[in-house]
DNA sequence: TATTGTTATACTCTATAACTATA
DNA sequence: TATAGTTATAGAGTATAACAATA
């Protein structure tokens, strides 16, 4: 005994997600967040290396001779994750591990010549990803929520206020 | 055989993030949006419930009677997945689940009246966490933050455009 | 005993694929 | 055969913990 109103179709021609969460910054930033991420990753993964590999050799382009405790720190990575990636560079001769002489526990790394001309590229491509995935806004717009994701990132971690 | 100049502390005193990840709006992106989750999901979880529940909830507070694939989707999260959302919302009686008549592969998701009052404290919850998160940034640039995001978002994914 | 780097292990979230019941 | 929901499985990515070497 089926109803004799034919029931139209119930599913919503369009999926829409709620307004709600369109309209709240933290959704958007979540779920933006790792989609970007994920997207990052792959692209520099296509590229043959690990994603953190960039984030890795622009820390070490910047401060020298740091040890691995350091970098994971800064990168808020762990050391032990830390470790696979340097492998990895040191593998391609990107960075160099030494024995730290004052202190035989430690490792020196450092960036190698090939190493500062792979950070060239990595630049390139993250430049092109960013083109990407912002392409909808424009310069004065990036720089804008440039500008906002630093205040809530450097409220919530000291280490992402840049330094004077 | 120490060498005689006594090594300076070779530890950088702050570690900061390098300035070039620091300008990158999508490292930042990608950084925070990873980090909001994690946290929002956490906090979710504190209250008692899995964090996608409020987005469920939302889902159904709009579009009315959805079934379960229409939900997954416009959520962008796995079918299966949804499955255990939907039964941890209907063993607190949240939701509902009956068996579309018209098609008894389906089942017609809806809200109960304790569904809408939860959705409710959702709501309070999700307001409490942006303003903890998103703390330094004041109402005009947490508008433009959404703005801008939505701007991204939409251009990533139609279901991202809210409907007119 | 504490710390550095390393290795091994477990856990969380997500993605894929097999299964059932209906169509 | 194809689809909706379910269940089971496998895969990233990350976090935790044990380990050897050095201090």
């Amino acid at each position: 005994m089926a109803s004799p109103a034919v029931q139209p179709p119930i599913t919503a021609p369009t999926q829409c997600v709620p307004r709600e969460l369109l309209e709240s910054p933290l959704f958007l930033l979540g779920r933006l967040g790792y989609e970007v991420k994920t997207e990052v990753m792959d692209a520099f993964e296509a590229a043959g290396f690990s994603a953190y590999c960039y984030s890795v050799l622009a820390v070490l382009d910047e401060g020298d001779r740091e040890t691995q405790a350091t970098i994971a720190d800064t990168l808020k990575i762990d050391r032990g994750q830390l470790v696979g990636i340097l492998d990895e560079l040191e593998e391609h001769e990107l960075i160099e591990r030494k024995r730290d002489p004052n202190d035989r526990r430690r490792h020196l790394v450092s960036l190698t010549r090939s190493g500062k001309r792979q950070l060239t590229g990595y630049r390139r491509l993250a430049r092109r990803l960013e083109d990407e995935l912002l392409g909808p806004l424009g310069e004065g717009e990036r720089a804008q929520l440039r500008g906002l994701l630093q205040r809530i990132a450097g409220a919530r971690d000291t280490r992402y206020v840049p330094r004077p």
